[in-house]
DNA sequence: GTTTTTTATGAAAACGTTTTCACGATGCTG
DNA sequence: CAGCATCGTGAAAACGTTTTCATAAAAAAC
């Protein structure tokens, strides 16, 4: 092996060595790096050409050393490859353009332990705040590790002047999508729920059991079948259906990946959508207007939730009293829901 | 408003409080921290009760600055929420478990100058190294930013004391699409290209021409649209070949993508895939086993790509000479190919 | 039992900034 | 032109760690 280490990594230059080279004192650079005084042109230019000449940077970790913000916010997902996750985590990204701050991101995956653990790190790094999405933890944990650092959060209902957090009405989407299928005739409506410990899973399934209460629709447990909110979970639901010779005619997955998995089982059964099935789903992932045929589902304003939960976050970290209200859920219909023949 | 700052946020506890507490020297403390020295057992249960009584973890920042690492490394994609990125994220994420370094990942949107912008603002943050995805600059300001700290990229050829990169072969991928579908008899392929600015796009054509080439297959311009990797594009660019009235039993996208765009401008016009017209794409995305049919493709191995990348650079940082090798490409085969009739 | 080595520990300097404080030089008031 | 407020600037302390250096106590050597 060759060593060319013949250009070594030029030793990043301190604000000492600007000022030195321009002459000032170390102060001097400092004041004019964050405009906090006045200084006479001369000086000013002497140490811009300075900057420019060595390429400084000021060390953002001596900086947030010593101004106590380390000018980085930190994001709890379940799952990082999720789209579910990325589109929210789109928001987030934009909320922060310009303003400085990047964010660290962590996964809980599903584990409230594992999700305890990273917010403790991420304090450790003194994150100047949390963003926590679908967080598997208990409000109690949240408002201890609030008394830290500022946190919002997704899926709860919180409010003190370090926490806030809000929640859509997974319940009011649920009960959105079955009476769509109902007003298209639909009487026997299979449900692929998602897990049992998950609220916004509970709260789905609520609602699905109102929207066929109040259609005088008699609950079918048989008709109703757990999965876990992936595509698999989805294709093994419908399919145990079909093993157990249920009638339907139309199938809600609580959330868009089942219903994937929902599709896909309903094509290898040579089952038309819509015509023969109809299939709703939940969440409008990005994918969702590009299957076959494009998926009706109850849209959820993912990338606008991780945009409102950053400027919200932003915004206890300076102080302010902030309120967020979320869009609505609405139904989207697409192509896979038809009146009943 | 009622304000319940009763509770204030306990000031989070330094060192120096530990050491206080338990009566020993800063020095001490650190040293059991860092297990870098002997210390009796009575101070060290004395330090270790403080540090527990008083929920002490030291403050990153701090440590950072003092030992020069800041236990973070950057990372660059060009989109944070295509599934293609996030699948190697899922590497990235992986391979950093249990290591005590966390990841910031910023966007450089497929804009060069963006993607050296926010590689500055990492520098800046004295991150320990740098992971480029699909990088947009030149080879030479990546050597460049080398000289400041270890970077591995992806999609290019270098490999020097602190920079290293790896890529796949996109023309061999493309060409075992092509090929496959030429062995199912077909003759008439169209080809859905990649943005023509984008390398990766380019090999993929490059392998195109060469499987017609070997197959003795006149190239028919007419029969290749560009797209930008999008399922928009791909749409649009197959709704051209109709137009236009072409003839092709088959189309490869350059990525799965553009399929998924091809996959439902084929369904719109009611022409079954893959009775009518086989479909090939590239990458092997997650969700390309689901869709309507589960797509055939060329699968690139992103999460080791990520996982791969993370430990190279790892070992960069630790002063190690790393040599990288990747799974390589190949051809799933699922259900949108077939024989033509 | 003296000398030497080893071991445990504290004092203090350092990392690269920001900020308080002090001070000399201007500018203004009357 | 004496007096006073204002302005520009540097010296030095501080942020919370780690690390070098020195030193006292203990252990090992003779």
């Amino acid at each position: 092996m060759t060593l060319n280490d013949t250009h070594h990594a030029a030793p990043p230059s301190t604000l000492l060595d600007v000022a030195r080279q321009a002459g000032v004192s170390p102060s001097t650079v400092s004041r004019i790096l964050n405009g906090t005084a006045r200084v006479s042109d001369d000086k000013r230019d002497a140490v811009l050409a300075a900057i420019a000449h060595m390429k400084f940077a000021p060390n953002q970790m001596a900086q947030g050393l010593k101004k106590g913000r380390s000018m980085t916010i930190g994001i709890v997902v379940q799952d990082i490859s999720s789209p579910f996750f990325d589109e929210s985590l789109r928001g987030v990204d934009d909320g922060l353009k310009g303003t400085g701050y990047a964010s660290v991101i962590v996964s809980g995956h599903w584990n409230a332990q594992e999700e305890a653990d990273r917010i403790r790190l991420l304090l450790a790094r003194k994150v100047d705040g949390i963003i926590l999405l679908s967080g598997r933890i208990s409000d109690q944990s949240v408002l201890d590790f609030a008394q830290q650092r500022p946190i919002v959060s997704t899926g709860r209902q919180i409010a003190t002047h370090n926490a806030i957090g809000f929640k859509l009405d997974n319940e009011y989407g649920a009960w959105l999508a079955v009476r769509h299928l109902i007003e298209l005739g639909h009487r026997r409506i299979a449900f692929v729920s998602g897990p049992a410990n998950n609220s916004d899973a509970c709260e789905r399934l609520t609602g699905y059991e109102r929207a066929l209460r109040e259609a005088d629709i008699a609950l079918d447990p048989k008709l109703m079948a757990e999965g876990d909110f992936h595509e698999a979970s989805g294709m093994l639901a419908v399919n145990h259906l079909f093993d157990t010779q249920q009638q339907f005619t139309a199938v809600f997955a609580a959330n868009d990946l089942s219903a994937y998995g929902v599709r896909l089982c309903l094509y290898r059964k040579g089952i038309r959508v819509p015509d023969d099935i109809s299939l709703v789903g939940f969440d409008d992932l990005p994918g969702s207007s590009y299957t076959t045929p494009p998926l009706t589902t109850i849209r959820q304003p993912l990338y606008d939730i991780g945009r409102i939960a950053t400027e919200s976050l932003l915004g206890l970290i300076n102080g302010e009293a902030v309120r967020a209200v979320l869009p609505p859920l609405e139904l989207v219909v697409r192509e896979t829901t038809r009146r009943v023949r």
